[in-house]
DNA sequence: TTGACTAATCGTATATTTACGGTGAACGAT
DNA sequence: ATCGTTCACCGTAAATATACGATTAGTCAA
């Protein structure tokens, strides 16, 4: 892009767009049920779940961290990741305040 | 990307991260609004509330028509924008999925 | 038919995303 | 102290995304 014209958005718009950008990926999906599942795990196990290389998992969970709906915490030479429940259901709101703005979805 | 690895995950997980994809751009969410508030309007009518020129909103336009959110009728020399209320809904649908998986957004 | 208008598409420039292998820092075990 | 393990990060390559102006196809009015 020649420029990010992303300023000059509604802030409201903006976070709603960069939220669904982390979610623009199957593979931040499935980690985030991952993590679900799990609870907490270490990258290595996603690595071994995801049909990709480590270092593209790496850089996957560093964009899920980026928005705050994933934590990480390192235990020695491992890294604990777990989602970040508060911002899960604050994402949650977020999408549910989007769709309710529908008329569409307000007949149902 | 070197590949899109996209076919490689879940159909269900790749269908939510392309939409999650169309919603990835504050100019695309408010096209939504407008076309909502409006219930329907052509190209023009986007453009001139937006701060993007013709083709740059044709082009989100697109993305937009390509997940069906939206649908495009053409109308003499003009096309006219309305939202596709089932996608929409079903879209919404989708997202509640998603999110009522997670753990912590059924405790409330 | 000509001319004005609308909007999709083309071509282009730049930025970002995705993917990988490789490197290196940090830790724990020997 | 050395070695193996883990994983974030670097560099790189290729694909996509974003933005714009210019062009084109289509329609309608004069």
């Amino acid at each position: 892009m020649p420029l990010a014209k992303t300023e000059i958005f509604e802030p409201v718009d903006a976070q709603l767009a960069d939220i669904a950008k982390a979610l623009s990926h199957p593979a931040r999906i499935n980690i985030l049920r991952i993590l679900n599942e799990l609870d907490s795990c270490i990258t290595g196990e996603i690595v071994d779940r995801l049909p990709l290389s480590q270092s593209t998992v790496s850089q996957h969970l560093k964009e899920l961290k980026r928005v705050g709906l994933i934590k990480g915490e390192i235990e020695g030479p491992r890294t604990c990741y777990c989602l970040d429940e508060a911002v899960v259901e604050k994402t949650k709101a977020a999408f549910t305040k989007l769709f309710s703005m529908f008329k569409c979805c307000q007949k149902s």
